[in-house]
DNA sequence: CGCCTTTATGCGGCTATCGTCATAAGCATG
DNA sequence: CATGCTTATGACGATAGCCGCATAAAGGCG
């Protein structure tokens, strides 16, 4: 039985919804994707997505508003890193949930 | 050290995005929260949410695909509720790293 | 100081999605 | 069958967000 605790503040949710909206978008799951597997400058972050640097700078700042990544100044050089495993701990989560759908759909499949 | 597994395919970067996805929108993580708190039937979800029929019918049909609510008929109403844990626990995570965040913040006010 | 490299931001087009209204479809009852 | 109640879906206006182009700002080098 599911517990029956009070209903969150439309603010709390809101906090919530944009959080979750960060990680909604392809893109910066995949400049996150790259900083997960170490520091990276932003002309690697170009080369591996193609993204103008338009774009990637946008997403970074909004990655490291919200704590996801941070960045150290090397000179003009700016090396992004991820911070924190919660990225990962969600999707970890996440892919966990995909796998079981996935395999029940199979076994659906395979019982025709 | 982070580890250095290998980067996601672009089709799972997509799965992913759509997950969270249905998580960035404070309507639907707002019928998630009701019907966490136990089944409820759609006349209920509009009063409580005071969304249109057709609005909260369309986002109850997107999370119930993803699994994330199932329902119930009885004769013509639809009780729906909410389908496993995952949903409570991304939020835990992601309720830690926010009140750690604002509790840094609050700590750098403080230091001034 | 001029010049180059690197990052941040104003602007605008484009697409996707939100949310509502109107309507159709399905099921029960008189 | 006709009526009423509940849910699903088509159409549409409004808005938000993606993404690139052009440009400004800031730091390094001859």
């Amino acid at each position: 039985m599911a517990a029956a605790g009070s209903l969150p503040s439309p603010q709390l949710l809101e906090e919530y919804s944009q959080f979750f909206r960060l990680l909604s978008e392809p893109a910066r799951l995949q400049l996150l994707c790259q900083l997960r597997q170490g520091p990276r400058d932003v002309a690697s972050l170009i080369a591996a997505t193609g993204f103008s640097q338009s774009h990637i700078s946008r997403q970074l700042g909004q990655l490291q508003r919200a704590g996801l990544v941070c960045c150290d100044r090397e000179g003009v050089r700016t090396i992004w890193r991820a911070e924190g495993e919660l990225v990962d701990d969600l999707c970890a989560l996440v892919q966990t949930r995909l796998r079981q759908r996935l395999q029940s759909q199979l076994a659906q499949l395979q019982s025709l």
